[in-house]
RNA sequence: GCCGGUGUGGUGAAAUGGCAGACACAACGGACUUAAAAUCCGUUGGCGCGAAAGCGCCGUGCGGGUUCGAGUCCCGCCACCGGUACCA
C-alpha cells in the first residue's frame, strides 16, 4: 500500500483529535439513577456487543463489523434524547492466555493485560463511543468476586417443579438437598482431551475433536460440577416467545433443547425382578416391539447378561468405551451390538423378546434405553436386518381393516415407514390414526401401572468445571469427602500464584500443585476445578450496569433502571456473531432467569431484542484466514483510510446480518463520499491545507434541495431504526450528491446533512461542524450533543406527480398530475394520452385501475 | 437426512404487490492537466430496429399458479452457503 499518496481529506490529524476530545470531556459516560447529571426524565436505551475474548492476534474486521452498527445506534438513540448504556469489556479467562503461559512461563494476567491494552488502542481507534468508565474485565477479582458469588447463589438453591422457579434451598423439605441443587456434583462420564489436559462441555467437542486446537477426546467419567439447566428447558422454550430475536436463532435454541413428547413404558425381565424402562415418542408400535437396546454403559447390563453371553458384552463395552465420539459418529453407518443373552415381556402382550446392548442407543437420553420397532424407526430397521432380528408392520400408511385376528403378522414389510399412519396388529388400537393410538396407548398403560406419558429434553445438564488454571476457582471445600460453600464473604477467592501451570498429567487439576492454597482448613481442601470460560460472559451485561459496586453483583436501581424494571426490558439491542446463538445465549438466559426467580434481577429475559452480524469474508469470497492470506486487518484500514472510512465502508458493505465478501475497492468508494463531504464544506487551498468554503448562512436551498433533505432526514432516521445501515448512507450519498453543484451552500442544510452523517463518520462531522461553528459563531459545543433532526412531511410531496400509465401492465407512457388530482381527472387524462390511444385502438377496454398518486393500468381484451 | 439462510447486471447491492437494478464498485468516453493522479461530467442488464431523437421485445435460479399487475404472495423443484446429526 502506498503510504506516499495524499489524504483526500485529513482524517489522520483530526480523527484522533476528536478521540482525545470525546475521552477527555467524557462525552458519553452515562450516569447512574442518583449520580450527579442524571436525567430521570430521559428514557433509556441499552445497546450491548458481544465482548471479546482479547486474543494476541488483535482485532478482526469482524469485530468493528457489529461494533460499528451498535455505536451507530447508540450515537442516534443519544441525539433523540435517550439515556444510553453502551459499555465494553473483556471476556478474558479462557485456554489460549493459559497455553501461551505454558509455552512462555509468563504468567496468563501479563498477557491478558497486554492484550487487553491492544484491543482497547484499536477500539478506540475506531472512535466508538463507549463509556468506557464501565469497562469489565471477567478476571479482575472485583469482578469474579461475584461470579463466584452468583454459583454460590446456583449451590443454594433448587428448582421447586411445583412453582417451576428456583428457591432457596432451604425451603427443600427432602432428605438430600445435594441432590436438588441448581449446582451438584456428578460422576458422570465425560469427554476428557489428553491433550489439553481438560474436560470438555458436549459443546466443546466436534466431531469427537476439541473445539480448541482439535485435539481428540475421549469418554471417561470423573466427578465434576454440573449445573442443572435441564430443570428449565421449558422456560427456556416458552420464553423465548415475546424476545425480537430472528426466528432462525429461536428454532435454534428450541432444537437445542429438543423437547419431545412421548411415554415411558416398563417392560419386565424373564425370570427376573428387573425392570427396563423405556423412552418412546411412538408408543402406538409397542405391539411392533420386537427387541429392545440398552446403551452399553447403562447399570442394568450387568444384572441382566447371561453367563455365556458375558465374555461378548463385556468385550463391546470395553470397545465403546475406548471408541472416541469421533469413531462413534464415524462408524455410525454400519450398526453394531451385542445380545446378552436375556429376555424382556412386552408388557401389553406378554410376549418375549431379546435384550441386545448397542451403541446407538445413548446412556444419555431417556431412560438409556429403548423398545426396538424396526418397521417403524429407520436405526431399528437398519440394526434388525443387520442381525436378522424378526420386523413386524404395526403401522400402516392407508386404514387397513383386520380380519380378525388373523392378519398377515409373519410377512415381514418391505420397507421402513417412520410416519404416521394407522396402527394394524395392535390389538386394541387397530384401525387408530397414530394420534389417537398414541392416546389410547397410552391411557391403558397409565391405567394398569405399566407407564405414563412424558416430554424428554435433548438439552443436558451443563457441564461446568474445568481441570485449567485461568479460570474462576470455585469457592467451595472438600471434607470427609463431602463439599460446602465457602462463606460470601471470604470472596473473592482468587486463584493462587504460580509459575508451573502444566496439566498434571491426570485428571488432577493444575491448582492440586498449589498446596498451600490448597489447604482451607486443618480438614478441609479447596476444590481444584476451575469455572469454564462461559462463566464470566454470563452476566457481564448486569455488571455494566453498575460496575464499581463494592456490596453487590449489581445495584438495585441501576438494574432497575437499565434492565427495565420488570417490564418485558432488559438490553434493548445486543448484537453479535451466529456462533454464540446457542451457547452463550442459552447459558446466560439460564443464570438470569435463575437470578430473577431468586429476586435478585427485575426481568425474566436479559436480551430483548437481538441480531446477528454476518460473516465478513476476503476479498476472493472464502473465509478470512491465515493460511489463506486474505485477513483484513482494521488497523491497516484505518491507517491508509480513516476510521470513518472504514466504520462507512462496513456498514454500506450490505445488509448487516449477510454474508459479505470485502473489497478494498469499497472502501476507496466511501472514501470518495466522505471526501465530497468534506469538500462541501473545505476548500483546498494553494499550499494544500484546507479553509472553509462557499457556504453562506443567508442563502436559502430551494424546493427541490429541501425536497432531498427532508426526505433524506426521514430516511436515514427509519433506516437507522431497522439497522440498515446500507440504504441509510446511500441515501446520505444522494443529498451529498444535491449539494455538490450548489454555490453558496446554504448553512443550515448543510448542518442537517452532517447531523444525519454524524453516527456513522462521528469524526469527520464533527470537525465541519465546528469549523462552521468558527465562522458563524453560532451552534457552540460538539455535534454529538446537537438533537436529531425532524422532518416536515409536507416538503416530501411536490406539488405535481407523475403517473405511469400502464396498459395489461407494460408502462406506455407518464403523465404530470397535480398531487390532489382526483381518480377521476388522472383517469380521463390517462385516457388523453396519445401513446395510451394508440395502444388501446381498436381494442376494448375492459377495465381501468387507479391507484392514486402513482399509476393507472388500462386492461384491453 | 433434518433445520435455517441465500439465489436480481461484470461486482457489492436496492425495491409498503405498482416504472426492476436506487446508491456504490469496476469498465468505457469526455473535461481539466505538458502528462499523470485527484476532481468534475457522461455512458453502462441483454437482444433487435433506427442516421438520430427514439421505439420494440426479453429479463430477478427453474416450472406452475393467484392477480389488472409478482423480484415480492401460493404450490412444486434445483443450486449454493451455514448449522446439526444414531436424541428413540
Amino acid at each position: 500500500m502506498s503510504t506516499a499518496r495524499r489524504k483526500p481529506y485529513p482524517f489522520s490529524t483530526f480523527e484522533p483529535k476528536w478521540q482525545q476530545h470525546w475521552d477527555r470531556a467524557q462525552t458519553f459516560h452515562a450516569p447512574n439513577p442518583g449520580d450527579p447529571g442524571f436525567d430521570p426524565t430521559k428514557p433509556k436505551y441499552y445497546v450491548l456487543d458481544m465482548f471479546p475474548y482479547p486474543s494476541g492476534a488483535g482485532l478482526h474486521v469482524g469485530h468493528p463489523e457489529g461494533y460499528t452498527a451498535t455505536d451507530i445506534l447508540s450515537r442516534y438513540k443519544r441525539m433523540r434524547g435517550c439515556n444510553v448504556l453502551h459499555p465494553m469489556g473483556w471476556d478474558a479467562f479462557g485456554l489460549p492466555a493459559e497455553q501461551y503461559a505454558i509455552k512462555t512461563g509468563q504468567h496468563p494476567s501479563v498477557t491478558t493485560a497486554q492484550n487487553v491494552a491492544h484491543f482497547k488502542g484499536q477500539l478506540q481507534r475506531l472512535g466508538f463511543a463507549y463509556d468506557w468508565q464501565r469497562e469489565v474485565n471477567t478476571t479482575d477479582p472485583g469482578y469474579f468476586r461475584w461470579t463466584q458469588w452468583i454459583f454460590l447463589q446456583l449451590y443454594h438453591a433448587w428448582f421447586n417443579p411445583e412453582t417451576q422457579h428456583a428457591e432457596p434451598i432451604s425451603t427443600y423439605k427432602g432428605a438430600d438437598v445435594d441432590s436438588v441443587r441448581l449446582a451438584y456434583v456428578s460422576e458422570a462420564p465425560v469427554n476428557w482431551c489428553p491433550a489439553l489436559g481438560t474436560v470438555l462441555a458436549n459443546e466443546e467437542v466436534i466431531d469427537g475433536k476439541s473445539e480448541v486446537g482439535g485435539h481428540p477426546v475421549e469418554r471417561r467419567p470423573m466427578r465434576q460440577w454440573m449445573l442443572r439447566i435441564t430443570a428449565y428447558a421449558q422456560r427456556l422454550i416458552d420464553e423465548l416467545e415475546g424476545l425480537d430475536w430472528p426466528t432462525g436463532i429461536k428454532l435454534l435454541q428450541q432444537n437445542w433443547i429438543g423437547r419431545s413428547e412421548g411415554a415411558e413404558v416398563h417392560f419386565g425381565v424373564e425370570a427376573s425382578e428387573e425392570k427396563i424402562t423405556v423412552f418412546t415418542t411412538r408408543p402406538d408400535t409397542l405391539y411392533g416391539a420386537t427387541y429392545m437396546v440398552l446403551a452399553p454403559e447403562h447399570p442394568l447390563v450387568e444384572r441382566l447378561v447371561t453367563e455365556e453371553q458375558w465374555p461378548d458384552v463385556r468385550e463391546y463395552r470395553e470397545k465403546t468405551a475406548r471408541k472416541s465420539d469421533l469413531e462413534r459418529t464415524e462408524l455410525a453407518k454400519e450398526k453394531s451390538g451385542v445380545w446378552t443373552g436375556a429376555f424382556a415381556l412386552n408388557p401389553v402382550n406378554g410376549e418375549r423378546i431379546p435384550i441386545w446392548i448397542a451403541d446407538y442407543v445413548l446412556l444419555g437420553y431417556g431412560t438409556g434405553a429403548i423398545m426396538a420397532v424396526p418397521a417403524h424407526d429407520e436405526r431399528d430397521w437398519e440394526f434388525a436386518r443387520k442381525f436378522a432380528l424378526p420386523i413386524r408392520e404395526v403401522v400402516s400408511a392407508t386404514p387397513r381393516v383386520s380380519v380378525g385376528n388373523k392378519v398377515s403378522c409373519d410377512s415381514e414389510p418391505l420397507e421402513c415407514l417412520a410416519g404416521e399412519g394407522f396402527a394394524v396388529n395392535s390389538g386394541p388400537l387397530d384401525g387408530l390414526p397414530t394420534a389417537d393410538a398414541k392416546a389410547e396407548i397410552s391411557r391403558l398403560l397409565e391405567a394398569q401401572g405399566l407407564g405414563k406419558k412424558t416430554v424428554n429434553y435433548k438439552l443436558r445438564d451443563w457441564l461446568f468445571s474445568r481441570q485449567r488454571y485461568w479460570g474462576e476457582p470455585f469457592p467451595i471445600v472438600w471434607e470427609d469427602g463431602k463439599h460446602r460453600a465457602i462463606p460470601a464473604s471470604e470472596l473473592p477467592l482468587t486463584p493462587p500464584e504460580m509459575t508451573d501451570f502444566k496439566p498434571t498429567g491426570t485428571s488432577e487439576p493444575p491448582l492440586a500443585k498449589a498446596t498451600d492454597w490448597l489447604r482451607y482448613s486443618d480438614k478441609a481442601t479447596r476444590e481444584t476445578n476451575t469455572m469454564p470460560q462461559w462463566a464470566g460472559s454470563c452476566w457481564y451485561y448486569l455488571r455494566y450496569c453498575d460496575v464499581r459496586n463494592a456490596d453487590r453483583f449489581v445495584g438495585t436501581d441501576a438494574e432497575n433502571y437499565w434492565m427495565g424494571g420488570g417490564n418485558s426490558g432488559g438490553v434493548d439491542l445486543y448484537v453479535g456473531g451466529t456462533e454464540h446463538a446457542v451457547l452463550h445465549l442459552l447459558y446466560a438466559r439460564f443464570w438470569h432467569k435463575v437470578l430473577h426467580d431468586l429476586g435478585h434481577v427485575s426481568t425474566p429475559e436479559p436480551f430483548q431484542r437481538l441480531v446477528n452480524q454476518g460473516l465478513i469474508l476476503g476479498e476472493d469470497g472464502q473465509k478470512m484466514s491465515k493460511s489463506r492470506g486474505n485477513v483484513v486487518n482494521p488497523d491497516d484500514v484505518i491507517a491508509e483510510y480513516g476510521a470513518d472510512a472504514l466504520r462507512g465502508y462496513l456498514m454500506f458493505m450490505g445488509p448487516l446480518e449477510a454474508t459479505k465478501p470485502w473489497s478494498m475497492s469499497g472502501v476507496e468508494g466511501i472514501t470518495r463520499f466522505l471526501a465530497r463531504v468534506w469538500r462541501l464544506v473545505m476548500e483546498e487551498q494553494q499550499d494544500g491545507s484546507w479553509a472553509l468554503g462557499p457556504v453562506s448562512a443567508e442563502a436559502v436551498p430551494d424546493k427541490a434541495q429541501l425536497r432531498v433533505l427532508h426526505a433524506s432526514v426521514k430516511k436515514v432516521t427509519a433506516d437507522i431504526e431497522a439497522l440498515s445501515f446500507n440504504t441509510a448512507l446511500a441515501q446520505l450519498m444522494v443529498c451529498t450528491n444535491a449539494f455538490v453543484n450548489v454555490s453558496p451552500r446554504p448553512l443550515s442544510a448543510v448542518r442537517t446533512l452532517l447531523t444525519l452523517l454524524n453516527p456513522f463518520s462521528p469524526h469527520l462531522t464533527e470537525e465541519l461542524w465546528e469549523n462552521l461553528a468558527q465562522r458563524f459563531g453560532d451552534a457552540p459545543g460538539q455535534l454529538a450533543d446537537v438533537p436529531w433532526p425532524t422532518w416536515d412531511e409536507a416538503l416530501l410531496i411536490d406539488d405535481e406527480i407523475e403517473i405511469v400509465l400502464q396498459v395489461n401492465g407494460k408502462v406506455r407512457d407518464k403523465i404530470i398530475v397535480p398531487k390532489d388530482a382526483s381518480r377521476d381527472a388522472v383517469e380521463a387524462q390517462a385516457r388523453g394520452s396519445a401513446r395510451i390511444a394508440e395502444w388501446t385502438a381498436g381494442k376494448e377496454i375492459k377495465k381501468v385501475v387507479v391507484v392514486p398518486g402513482k399509476l393507472v393500468n388500462i386492461v384491453v381484451a
